[in-house]
DNA sequence: CCAATACTAGATTGATCGCTCTAGCGAGTA
DNA sequence: TACTCGCTAGAGCGATCAATCTAGTATTGG
């Protein structure tokens, strides 16, 4: 039982994190049930035994997960940060250099999918907007502690968000980091004259 | 002659123009030939005979020309105003208020497409960096004239756009304008301090 | 008026889409 | 051993994809 439990878990999972993962790089259109069993390593009729919903409802479980993953990444790389202002900058760097290494594939894992299905899928918009929520939540914390008020740090943290998306954009097309870097400067900045 | 090319003319533009609206609104995976061909009431053989390179010609080009078009817009929202604190303010403001007309279905018209397409069509993804860079150059321009440096003028502009993309991403999955009027905000607080 | 060219028209192709379906495997219970 | 049931396995469904192809109609220049 415990052994089957355990295969049952992983199949699962893996068709999870191999959506989440495809998801990320290629979006939602692009990226075929088929792939995602085959990435997985998984057979086709347990991706419909697990998920009766279909694509949409795996997608939706994917999206849902990477945004949990990542929100444990944004607090493990703002937590060395001696001050907000260089987390901040800390932060958008860190993103820079990672989207650089690999060759601008993995910027945000569910921007893509926001703007492509959130018109399209209500199910899959609710579990995008709950994911940017939960990351506005946390960072909104983060600010709170350095002596922000709420609705501020709310704001900021709001600001911020889409200060980072919108570079994703930008870099991945320009294929450039300079996009995040300066946007990362600008939010430095703001935050930087917040604190003052 | 004449009339022909009247006819020839229209036939192109109307696939053109009704690629950049589909693409705008559903984005390139999303949005079929057969569409395209519908919305713009142009023959079907009409479609690869102006755009022999399929699909993805069209594409680029619709691209294009939604980016000039849009450039103009820019310009037109800018031109009343004041100052140009207030004018980031105004520019905004403006793209909340048509984003919930839309419906929240009108953003950016070539982010969605930028996310989609830029790992995988090279003549896609620079069709993308040319229209942002254009509206960068634009923007600069307008800042130069206010008073500040050609260099800090296009990183300012740089990360307004990422704000107004980001906040796009994060206004159309929330079905909320404010992400668009606090990154505005923020943006203007910095266009505020570089010119004081 | 005729030949050449530009454009229209849509049937058709092969591939791929998400998804359903039936059949059977294998571990746990009686 | 028999039975159940969670899960595997993949063939195959209808629909749709981008794109090609052959005919056809206008329109043009000679």
């Amino acid at each position: 039982m415990a052994a089957s439990t355990q295969s049952k878990r992983n199949t699962r999972q893996r068709l999870v994190d191999a959506s989440a993962e495809l998801l990320a790089r290629q979006g939602y259109n692009a990226t075929g049930v088929k792939q995602i069993v085959t990435a997985a390593q998984a057979p086709f009729g347990s991706m419909y035994h697990f998920f009766p919903g279909g694509k949409e409802q795996l997608g939706a479980e994917a999206i849902r997960t990477s945004g949990a993953v990542y929100e444990q990444l944004i607090e493990a790389v703002f937590e060395p940060a001696p001050d907000p202002v260089t987390g901040v900058r800390l932060f958008f760097a860190g993103a820079a250099a990672h989207l650089e290494e690999t060759d601008y594939a993995d910027a945000c894992p569910i921007a893509t999918v926001a703007l492509e299905i959130s018109s399209v899928s209500e199910q899959m918009r609710q579990a995008c907007a709950e994911v940017f929520e939960s990351w506005i939540a946390a960072g909104s914390q983060r600010l709170e502690r350095a002596g922000v008020t709420p609705e501020r740090s709310r704001e900021l943290i709001t600001a911020m968000l889409a200060a980072l998306e919108g570079a994703f954009v930008l870099a991945r097309a320009s294929r450039t980091t300079t996009p995040l870097l300066v946007a990362g400067g600008a939010m430095a900045a703001v935050v930087q004259s917040e604190l003052a």
